[in-house]
RNA sequence: CGGGGCGUGGCUCAGUCCGGCUAGAGCACUUGGUUCGGGACCAAGGAGUCGGUGGUUCAAAUCCACUCGCCCCGACCA
């Protein structure tokens, strides 16, 4: 891809309205653009990211047998209220009519419309378990929206729900949702923990929550230095009494075991094998999908921009030339690149060296190619790991080579 | 909703306290030229209802009132 094509505008000084790490850099190297407060659209470059954590998501979810379908973000107002949470939930709803007076919502989370689709589909013992996601727009009125894509009003969500027909078939994928994020996240480069939490306004038994220590994290926890555990109270580690330190986290996935909660309210109910009716057992497991893509900024950067994580990156290299003379070789090696599956962003502007490499870094490919003066003479080509600011010299073979390898192409 | 900060070309900001005549700078953009391995230089140029409304005044970016928007802290958070 052609850095001169593409639309990739970085901005030159920090953007005035961002104050945390990732809202900073991810509007400064134009991977989103602020609509309004809590607002966001993604740009090419965001979307790219966000289609890569999307897929690493699909990855682990279909390999656990969920299956992947896509519910409306416009709902009724009156399946909310089979089960109360319209008033539960009222604040957070964006609530409106249409021109038929009926009432509507744009949906905060889909516990109530899978229930409904279960529901009218399912009637025995013999169509479960059943494990369904989707990854999708949520919309939630917040009190406070805030770190840009941390916190806002209109996000993405991957959100799955399970269906089974007793606790032994929730736990079995309870625990399948629990290892399947647990493979998300780290393939999402992310440094994570666990926890177990309230299941707050979704209600159910159990649940756990997935954080990521990070600065401007909104929940906190308290670590045990030497267990390495973390506890929501603030009293010594129950296991080695050591002080606990209260650390601040993002939570980027939430697991909760609902029971049957909305199966029973929902009438969602399935025969048994000695055809008897009885609710489903639920489960649901959500992750914040442009969340995530919040908290990889946060906790991989430096002071020149993004580090991004090989497995998200949107190039997986940043092709730089930096010599008019060599522009074609340098095209042509980018395509050579491309053919084997790599994605490289290739920097054919007529900028300065200064400019480019600061494009390069604040994009945050993991690895920057560079064809110039030592091109020119020698027929090197150059590359910097972003991450380490090792260099290393090539020839053309020799780096395709080493890219190929290091992304396995 | 309470507290704090801010709003001036696309971006970052100066000017506001203490009103004054054609509203500035840097970056970005356009044209021409020189540069070119670390955010270049020269010349010319385009681009602004000073967030909005109302008021005070001979005169308002500047003072007053109201209002809209953005950021931060707090309450809240599936």
């Amino acid at each position: 891809m052609l850095y001169s094509k593409s639309f990739i505008f970085t901005l030159r000084e920090d953007p005035k309205t961002a104050e945390c790490i990732s809202h900073k850099l991810l509007l400064k190297g134009s991977y989103l653009f602020m609509v309004s407060s809590g607002i966001y659209s993604y740009l090419p470059l965001g979307f790219r990211v966000l289609e890569n954590v999307s897929n690493i998501i699909r990855k682990h979810m279909n390999s656990k047998g969920a299956e992947e379908l896509l519910m409306s973000a416009l709902q009724p107002i009156e399946i909310w209220q089979k089960t109360g949470r319209h008033e539960v939930l009222k604040d957070v709803m964006f609530k409106f009519k249409d021109r038929k007076n009926r009432n509507l919502c744009l949906g905060p989370t889909h516990e109530e419309e899978i229930t409904e689709i279960v529901r009218k589909y399912v009637s025995s013992y013999k169509q479960l378990p059943r494990i369904l996601y989707q990854i999708q727009t949520k919309f939630r009125d917040e009190i406070r929206p805030r770190f840009g894509v941390v916190r806002s009003c209109e996000f993405i969500m991957k959100d799955a729900y399970s269906f089974d027909i007793d606790e032994n078939g929730l736990n079995e994928n309870y625990n399948k949702m629990f290892s399947a994020y647990k493979d998300i996240f780290k393939e999402c480069g992310l440094e994570f923990i666990t926890t177990e939490a309230d299941s707050g306004a979704m209600g159910g038994s159990a649940s756990h929550e997935f954080m990521v220590p990070a600065e401007i994290g909104e929940d906190i926890l308290c670590e045990c230095e030497k267990c390495g555990k973390h506890f929501k109270e603030t009293e010594n580690c129950p296991h080695c009494a050591t002080k606990l330190k209260e650390k601040r986290m993002i939570e980027i996935g939430h697991v909760f075991k609902l029971g049957t909660k909305y199966s029973a309210a929902q009438e969602a109910l399935y025969l048994d094998n000695s055809g008897k009716r009885k609710p489903t057992i639920m489960g649901c497991y959500g992750i914040g999908v442009s969340r995530v893509l919040a908290a990889i900024v946060e906790t991989n950067y430096d002071e020149k921009g993004i580090i991004w994580p090989k497995s998200v990156t949107p190039f997986d290299a940043t092709l730089v030339c930096l010599d008019e003379k060599i522009k074609s070789e340098a095209i042509s090696l980018g395509e050579k690149l491309e053919k084997t599956g790599l994605k490289i962003l290739i920097d054919e502007r007529s900028e300065g060296a200064g400019v480019k490499f600061n494009d390069a870094y604040l994009i945050g490919s993991p690895y920057m190619v560079i064809m110039g003066k030592n091109y020119v003479s020698y027929g090197k080509i150059d590359l910097e790991e972003r991450k380490t600011k090792e260099k290393k010299s090539f020839s053309e073979q020799e780096l395709i080579s080493f890219l190929k390898e290091a992304y396995n192409k």
